[in-house]
DNA sequence: GTTGAACATGTTGTATACAATATTGGGGTG
DNA sequence: CACCCCAATATTGTATACAACATGTTCAAC
């Protein structure tokens, strides 16, 4: 792979494992002698990545990691069923060729990482797998905002994956089993089944994250210390 | 303004009036005379666009408008409704600030472009209404998808505003008085009613652009004779 | 001690030259 | 005449040098 795609990937999938903190700046010249390419490629990547909305970019002061704060994840609670009930319902509506197939072999892999206590892994190919729902439902409208609910979902589950108590891996266990169930659905054109799996999928994510989102009653935010005197 | 912005919100401007027409070729080097500045920030204009949706970039092969086929439109349609309608009832429940007056003053221009024949400025404010409707329902998270969707509305809606009989000036005026009833729920933070009226105002649209694209029985995209031989 | 201005430093934005990759056109071969 | 290969050309991708801008620091004035 060439290295300006690995460096859009590596920062992407960085910035979704929080291995880059939300509101966290991205320097261009760290960040050039880090992958090896001049400021040029660099800079289109974090345009890309902006248009994605991983990254936020402001005119003469550069690019930062996404924030996260408590009134985005306020409406990010209010909107995700919206999305993903319908992305759902069209997913199972218009897959074709090979994408359920696609599907599969993502289930297998997250499958795996969760039973290898991999939870990087698990997060990304998690992420992979709802990513994947919004190629079948073939609606180029509403997969940008699906594609954005997922950036916060996956960063705000990542607690999700390092199960600390039994009962915990056990909600772990339970996602994956309703993965299985919702390809199925998939499989049978099944568009009610999979609306209401994905709900069920939806409330199982919801509890979980509001939990760690309570958990840390800090910010998420990096916020310099600059920025913390302006709001006192 | 700055000749990198003038480039980006004319390119902008010019793909939704369809000045530039969808599937068309983006070229780097006459671009860069046309706005007088370098491929660099050219191409940084590019990613953004991009990103946001107005134009597609492939590796190695330059940048085009975003193509609107046939089987995308029929997409288009029935999504619109589910965007259109939650954007409005979020939009009634959280505007706050002067975001309702700056809706009014684009109304204001709206109203007047109308009146004086200015089809291209008339679309272009529409697009900027519905557009300040999505800033209003402070959603991040949808926003993407209603920005989307208003590109293909307002390349769409062109001819709208160009009314060759009475009967359709009586359209644009039926449109404009519908904008100034969804101003007033707003205002008066009414969302079922915001809701409805943007419901209605979505069936008048709807009804011009199917005529539009019924109108026209060759592809809107410019595909070029390589394409064609391909496809048969 | 605080404020403000000027300078020094660091970071981002732009232009240009060069490298890599596509596309086109011509000549040769079957 | 059709097809394919290769060279010529055009277009896109990358590196680097320079310009513009933001930030932080020093020093002087009050």
């Amino acid at each position: 792979m060439d290295r300006k795609t690995k460096c859009h990937n590596d920062l992407r999938s960085q910035i979704l494992t929080l291995d880059r903190a939300p509101g966290g700046d991205l320097d261009e010249a760290g960040l050039c002698a880090e992958f090896g390419i001049s400021r040029t490629p660099l800079r289109e990547v974090l345009q890309k990545l902006s248009g994605a909305g991983f990254v936020e970019i402001t005119q003469n002061k550069g690019a930062k990691v996404v924030s996260m704060d408590l009134p985005t994840m306020r409406v990010f609670f209010q909107t995700a069923p919206l999305i993903y009930a319908n992305v759902a319902r069209l997913a199972a509506d218009n897959h074709r060729g090979n994408q359920l197939n696609d599907l599969k072999d993502i289930q297998r892999r997250f499958k795996l990482a969760t039973r290898e206590n991999d939870p990087a892994t698990a997060a990304m190919e998690n992420h992979a797998f709802h990513e994947q729902i919004g190629e079948m439902a073939g609606n180029p409208y509403l997969l940008p905002s699906l594609k954005r609910m997922l950036i916060d979902h996956t960063r705000m589950s990542q607690t999700f994956y390092r199960p600390a108590s039994d009962a915990e891996q056990v909600l772990v266990t339970k996602a994956c089993d309703q993965h299985d169930a919702m390809i199925a659905a998939f499989e049978g054109r099944e568009a009610p089944l999979a609306i209401d799996l994905t709900l069920q999928h939806w409330d199982l994510s919801r509890d979980q994250m509001e939990r760690f989102v309570r958990q840390d009653p800090l910010p998420v935010d990096v916020i310099s210390l600059k920025e913390k005197r302006h709001a006192v």
